[in-house]
DNA sequence: TCATATAGTACCGTTTTAGTACTATATATT
DNA sequence: AATATATAGTACTAAAACGGTACTATATGA
């Protein structure tokens, strides 16, 4: 199905909640986890990963919780799910040095998959994570995505 | 890693070879198993697949074999994933009636996940098949990529 | 000193995936 | 008609990934 886990399903979500309140605001992983009805170590689990990356700061102690960081907005969606579950990687093989399918090195769809990877790679390192907040102006039909990529697909020297 | 099943993987590398080949050829599973030296089950079961969906065609028998299916050049990549390991959904809540995070009617999430994903399955769509024998012209610098995305997500309305 | 928060680690049950085995059906050859 | 060989379809099993839980350590305000 080429399926988001679920907890990075749940970390955009968490996150949305951070994008929609006001700028300073700070929140303790157990009273989100009250409010959203999830458990606890699950949501700690994923804010950890956040706090990590710099998404989110936090404050231990009594009084403690998380914020928003300072350079939220430097990240995209897709590196958001790097954080989560590691590299966009549509094979085993993919940007890595481990071997998949039969011989990468004598792998004919190899490079095609390299590319396919950096489709979709590209296109989730393109959104901003403001997107979780910000309604798109219009999304582009069908058509247009169609027509952008066929430029550079079709029709190439067989190989 | 949103990684493909190896499978599917699989499915792309024995597609090649039939794409690598003069038109009219034809081979049995067993035979195209022992000549890259994979299980005989596992070719059998995708290239039965291939089958169902036209992109490839069989014949029963003594001296029968597969072949590419006269329509194959109508599928793309994403079909192709599509047919092997269901639909591409980002989440269990895409593009079904389940229902996965909170509540698909009061996750605020929910819309931003169903663009996503079309970003996504638009870009695997936009791919003919003959791309996996077609070297591409050039491939976009992720500048133009980003370039072309912001034009639609960038600084829309806050929701 | 204590209460309460984050930070980090380790474990286990469930589910999904990958691979195997077996049976049924179709067709060319003998 | 019998047989060999191919696809078609189903059922099962072992292994890996995932999701969730529990527990311990550390930091800080009251
Ligand atoms: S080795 Fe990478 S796709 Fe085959
Ligand atoms: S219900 Fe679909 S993303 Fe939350």
């Amino acid at each position: 199905m080429i399926q988001l886990r679920k907890d990075t399903d749940l970390a955009f979500f968490l996150l949305r909640h951070f994008l929609k309140q006001p700028k300073g605001f700070q929140t303790s992983a157990k009273s989100l986890s009250e409010s959203l009805n999830l458990p606890y170590p699950t949501v700690s689990k994923i804010l950890k990963v956040l706090n990590k990356n710099s998404v989110l700061e936090s404050v231990q102690g009594s009084k403690g919780g998380y914020g928003l960081g300072a350079v939220y907005e430097e990240f995209s969606v897709g590196q958001l799910i790097e954080m989560i579950e590691g590299p966009i990687a549509l094979t085993a093989c993919t940007s890595s040095t481990e071997q998949n399918c039969v011989s990468q090195a004598f792998c004919g769809v190899h490079p095609h998959m390299e590319l396919m990877n950096r489709v979709i790679r590209d296109a989730l390192m393109a959104l901003p994570l403001s997107y979780l907040v910000n309604k798109p102006q219009r999304y582009p039909k069908k058509q247009e995505v169609t027509a952008f990529w066929k430029q550079y697909f079709d029709e190439g020297n067989r190989v």
